[in-house]
DNA sequence: ACAAACGTAAACTGATCGGTATACAGTCGG
DNA sequence: CCGACTGTATACCGATCAGTTTACGTTTGT
């Protein structure tokens, strides 16, 4: 991979982190490789970011602060979720999860700083559902925010499996019209 | 951890990768801790199982035969594997699927062989509930078998994140009652 | 009893890893 | 012009890993 040498030196390594850890795992990804992609000395790379660990975690909150914030109706947001997955299921580079592989990769401590990470993102995720369907007055807001997440989680983990399958996002967006029919939302 | 010493060799062998497998991850167990693990010398390990890599497909293999054959009608065996992920997610040491866990952590190579088999296994799960599905009079078996797929990866996938909810396992059953009576089956 | 086969224990190989230290080049304010 | 600073290139460190080899019991068939 040729290095990437416009932005800032901070962005440049979270840029270079970004590609690599997430196609490649993070495990599968050396400091020295990182320098390298990011057209860095090792040394730099350290006085950024004083350990690997603290470059993952600054990757996966960079991922996480990717919420696109919109003015959109409540329900168009929800609905929409599923239009990008299908998007991003179609995307050559996709691998599934980035927070859920980082869980699956480095979860064996059950006290690693990652898996407190990725725990707190979902459960942002979960209340970015449920303060939605509150809005819109669902019967019962918190359970209905979970199936959500069950379709989100399992489509992507899905498409993972199968080597990017954008279906999976299509029988999730159906599977999530009828709840959210079924849990008091009136559709279009 | 104290040795197991009881069964014969390859079947020592796969207990100790299973468990060790599993709960720290496949990266993070070496080969030595496995062979004492198993209570054999490192010599004896490799007469088994020629590479790492085979023992690792070994144990995936045998995490995927533990399907429960069962004489049940076909409702109550599909319904019932949400009440097996309620009993598996009150397990202690529950951590998540280890097909998707053995993706995440190697999957950053697309030809390992690894990918493949977690692929066919899958594969293998999707065809099992459409099979029923279909036999139940299904209006559209596939989709309906890929929805329940997405439930059940879901909910693992929600409560490894969160460290074993169960709640996960109910949210699913609920969904997945609603949309097996969309999809045109009559439930009790 | 004896030799071949099988097992273990442990050292070793070569490679890779995260992280550190050294030596050197360019830059910029005073 | 100089000296502090910043970054690079690279060698190095200790640890760990998959896999091999060596040396030494122990069992087993005959």
């Amino acid at each position: 991979m040729q290095p990437n040498i416009s932005g800032t030196v901070s962005e440049r390594i979270l840029l270079a982190a970004d590609k690599l850890f997430y196609s490649k795992g993070i495990q599968a990804v050396g400091v020295d490789e990182l320098a390298s992609a990011a057209a860095i000395s090792k040394r730099t790379l350290y006085k950024h970011y004083p350990s690997k660990n603290d470059l993952i975690i600054a990757y996966l909150q960079r991922r996480a602060s990717r919420a696109a914030v919109s003015d959109e109706p409540s329900l168009k947001q929800i609905l929409g979720v599923f239009d990008a997955l299908e998007l991003a299921f179609r995307h050559r580079n996709f691998r599934g999860c980035p927070f859920v592989n980082a869980a699956a990769e480095l979860g064996g401590d059950r006290l690693h700083p990652v898996v407190a990470v990725v725990k707190s993102i979902k459960l942002g995720r979960h209340a970015w559902f449920e303060e939605r369907l509150r809005d819109l007055g669902a019967s019962d807001p918190s359970v209905l925010a979970y199936q959500m997440m069950l379709l989100v989680e399992g489509a992507i983990t899905n498409s993972m499996v199968r080597g990017s399958d954008p279906q999976a996002a299509v029988a999730a967006r159906q599977a999530a019209r009828l709840l959210l029919r079924a849990g008091g939302l009136k559709l279009d």
